[in-house]
DNA sequence: CGTGTTTTTGAGCCGTGTCAACGATAGTGG
DNA sequence: CCACTATCGTTGACACGGCTCAAAAACACG
């Protein structure tokens, strides 16, 4: 398998690529690298040359305060890239970091500048795929301020079930590996490790959803949707 | 006064155009709109054809709840333009409001397309303005996930007084007249009107930085960078 | 001046944080 | 295969930051 499928499968799940844009992803090249869990690819204030498309596994971007707490600001499925938007803005406002082992694909700014350069298409997917990642902040900006904690998780399962599944991520069973510890989990909704712990149990006794040994299990998607007010209409995913 | 002079002034804040370019960006068709204060520009769920520029006055983004609460997403000052992204993503997943009386100049998105196909200069311009918003999400999921109230309020007004410096909107005395009103405020730091109205007390009461009669003074910017653990660099300016 | 909006203040409550301890699990080396 | 260790998850008790309710004061504007 090229190491281009998954960058292809992404961009074809928000929009349409001509054989000829096939063809441009393909002249990409693109590095693969190794990463063991908990590695970082940047750090703040780094800035890059290149970007990083996620092959396999899971990464997380995050800012650290001044006093050790950290905030998740996007967890990152394969196909993604995460520092897409270090094209165009220079120095890095948070840190990037491989949650599970995981194989990322390395592309030069300048390859990329050239592509972008000779398909409208793709400059137009690529910056689509960048305001996409905006529209998840905005969402994570209220999952943060106006949902409480039972909304706020509920809405971070209903994004991370439905993007796991846009790109095939789900096992037969519905189940999704989900590699977050529930530290990660409350980094990123402003929650304690106590309060997540304690929101996941309310859901799992409630039967709308359960995280057990890694696995994110929803038992009940229409009342789980229902506590998140979630609308998946902001991740602009073709179906 | 040309109305594409608010639009030139901020990509100029932000990079450097050429004289092609600026005569490009004059090309553009913009027509004036005047809004009273209050005014909604979009509703969550529209479609637009146009994105806008703000030209004067102030506007503001929101997402509002099921049960009527509302976040706001980002404010937004002359030059800016609050609805560019969507011009590669269609559906609005907020509305977008005039704060005070305002007038925004029409673009129409073909015409956006016909000046970014013409010039690379100013696609990478326009998509590093759509990237500074995300990085400027990215600090309101941190000051409404892991600074306090305090903090959080805190960057929120030394980012306001950032911005308002970077186009010259700060009066002789340093002091910036800001609109908003102590709910939208909160509803920015995902705070009840009382607390902000608290928070916003303790910081004038330590001299620190007052905000009265609709106009921000701050008192001691050491200070209150150091409370928020400001560090302008997510905006990008160029000087 | 009167009326509606915005700001301010007090009192009490509740959601979430902190602290502390224990249990479960997985990986490691003997 | 077991013992050891590190990490992660779970639970209880209690503290506190921020919310709600309620009412008054200040302000804006016709």
């Amino acid at each position: 398998m090229s190491l281009v499928e998954p960058l292809i499968a992404k961009l074809q799940s928000i929009g349409t690529l001509s054989a000829q844009d096939r063809a441009l992803v393909d002249s990409l090249t693109i590095t693969p690298r190794r990463l063991v869990a908990q590695e970082y690819l940047l750090h703040q204030g780094d800035v890059p040359t290149q970007s990083v498309i996620v092959l396999s596994g899971v990464a997380a971007r995050f800012q650290e305060l001044k006093d050790g707490d950290r905030q998740v600001v996007s967890f990152h499925l394969p196909g993604e890239m995460p520092d897409l938007h270090s094209l165009y803005i220079g120095h890095m406002d948070h840190s990037l970091v491989a949650i599970t082992e995981a194989v990322v694909g390395q592309v030069a700014h300048d390859d990329l500048r050239r592509v972008i350069r000779e398909s409208p298409t793709l400059m137009g997917l690529l910056w689509r795929e960048t305001l996409i990642d905006a529209a998840i902040f905005r969402q994570w900006i209220t999952n943060n301020g106006r949902r409480g904690a039972l909304a706020g998780t509920a809405h971070l399962l209903c994004e991370l079930m439905t993007r796991a599944r846009s790109i095939g991520a789900l096992r037969s069973d519905g189940t999704w590996p989900m590699p977050f510890t529930q530290q990660q989990l409350g980094d990123a909704l402003g929650l304690s490790l106590v309060h997540i712990n304690r929101t996941l149990k309310a859901l799992r006794e409630d039967n709308v959803a359960a995280v057990e040994r890694g696995v994110l299990r929803v038992l009940d998607w229409e009342r789980l949707a229902q506590i998140a007010g979630f609308d998946p209409t902001y991740l602009h995913l073709k179906r």
